[in-house]
Formats: structure tokens, sequence, C-alpha cells
DNA sequence: TCGATAGTTCAATCAATCTTGAACAAATGG
DNA sequence: CCATTTGTTCAAGATTGATTGAACTATCGA
């Protein structure tokens, strides 16, 4: 098992994939869960995402997530930490996530998994 | 064969179907297209299209184009005319579509379907 | 060292998607 | 009225995608 899971460089982001990624309600609800977060700490672990869906398929868009670019794993202990990877898609894509994420609020009520984001509170460390 | 093809309602605009309809390279080449001969003029027939792919392939992509309400398509004759729903999606998803657009003109070199979209003029009519 | 915890990987299944070509429908123009 | 043009629809195939549970790896705490 590789020690660090593969990101693409900046350079490397690719307008399809992001989209591609984007487009999956599950995928959505984490990107929208990580950018709803941000204010409070610019990372979540895996398991705080389980509201979603079962673990096995978290990871497996855990993956998805990586590899297009748009998240970030930091590993730390038997925790992995996501964040948003803001500043290289900003590079990439100017407003193109923003518009994403305001998209997704703004349909909040409409995405029954984005809509349950909110609700999440970070009261650990 | 229905006269008019069914079109969502701009409040049926979906975001997952918009993001997955765009994640596509041909789609995405042809809302870029249309994108890019605006200024000229607001529609375009299928047969313009017709460097991206084969007639009953795109036949395909303008039917999901239109259902996810991406596109509107007005029958005149034996033709098609094409054009965005711009004022719809920019009802629903302010800035998502101009930052697509702007996001894959910046990655035009990257995107086959999409630089070769700069190319075509329009001298019709 | 031994569990418990956190995630990943694998294999299998089921569904959705893209692509192609052939057949079809509708309007145009001679 | 017939051939042409324009575009859709259908059927088939190949590919990709999502989901599930079981097995696995790695780390932490007692």
């Amino acid at each position: 098992m590789s020690r660090t899971p593969h990101h693409p460089t900046r350079d490397q982001i690719e307008l399809p994939m992001v989209l591609d990624c984007l487009s999956d309600p599950i995928r959505l609800a984490i990107v929208y869960q990580l950018a709803q977060q941000e204010r409070v700490s610019s990372e979540l672990r895996c398991s705080d995402f389980s509201a979603l869906s079962g673990k096995s398929n978290l990871a497996y868009h855990f993956a998805k997530l990586r590899e297009c670019g748009l998240m970030q794993t930091r590993i730390a202990g038997t925790n992995r930490f996501m964040r948003l990877r803001r500043e290289d898609l900003e590079a990439r894509f100017p407003g193109l996530l923003d518009a994403v994420i305001k998209s997704a609020a703004k349909d909040a009520d409409r995405l029954p998994l984005v809509s349950g984001c909110d609700l999440i509170e970070v009261d650990r460390k």
C-alpha cells in the first residue's frame, strides 16, 4: 500500500474530470461539506462523512476526488484528513468551485445529501 | 415523433445533471461553441457541430443537453436551431455557466474538441 | 502484545453511458 | 411526386461507473 495517496499536480487538473467528479451527488456533498466547514477548520476526517454512504463506498469516492484534484488527503495516524485544494482549483479554473458550491447551497433543499451537511458540528481537538 | 422536443422548465434544472452534462468532452465542446458563437448569433444548427462526432451520436448528446436544461432546440423546417439557455441557467446557478465556459477557454489547448470550435465561421442568412 | 479503530483494496454485481450503423420521419426543392 | 437534406430513433456492443461486503493494512491505546 502506498504510504501517501496519489495526488495530481496543479497543472494536471483537468476540467472534464473535475466536472464529472462534482456531478455525483455523494461527491458533491463531500465537497460541499468541506466547503461549509472551512470557516471552522480546513480539514475533515473520512468518518465525518459517514452519513453519506458506507465506508468502502466513501473510500471509492474519496479516491475519485483526489484523482481529479479536488481534494487532498493528509495521513495522520489512523486518520485521513481531507481538505479542498482551493488555491489550485482557483488557479486552474477561476470562480468555478465557488460557483458550484454556491449553486449547491442554493439548491440544498433539493440535494438531500447536501442539505444534511450543515448540521454537522466539529468540536474535537 | 414529438413535434417539439421536451425541455425542462427553469425550475426543473438540476445541478448534478448540468455538471454531468458538461463533463463530457463532446457536450462541453457543443456548449463552448454555442457560447463562442453568441456574439454573432445565438443559434447554431446541428450540422454546425459535425466536426465533433457523427450525426446519431450528436443527436444523443443534443438530447442530453436539452434534458438537463442547458440547451433549447427550435425546429425550423428540416433544421434544428440550438441555443444556450443562458438566462435560465444564470437564474438557477449564478455564475456557473460562465465559469465553466471561461475554464474551457483557458484550457482550450488541452481540449481538442473545444479548441477546434473557434475556427468555425458563420456566414449564412 | 492484543484488541479496537480508521480506511483501503478486492471481487462481484448491477446500472448507466457512449458509440455505431441502419432504419425512420419530416420538410425542401426540383 | 421523388430524391435529397436534416436530424431523430432504435438496437447492439463495449466501456465505464457505483455499490456492497469481506478481507486486509496500519496505527493507537491499554
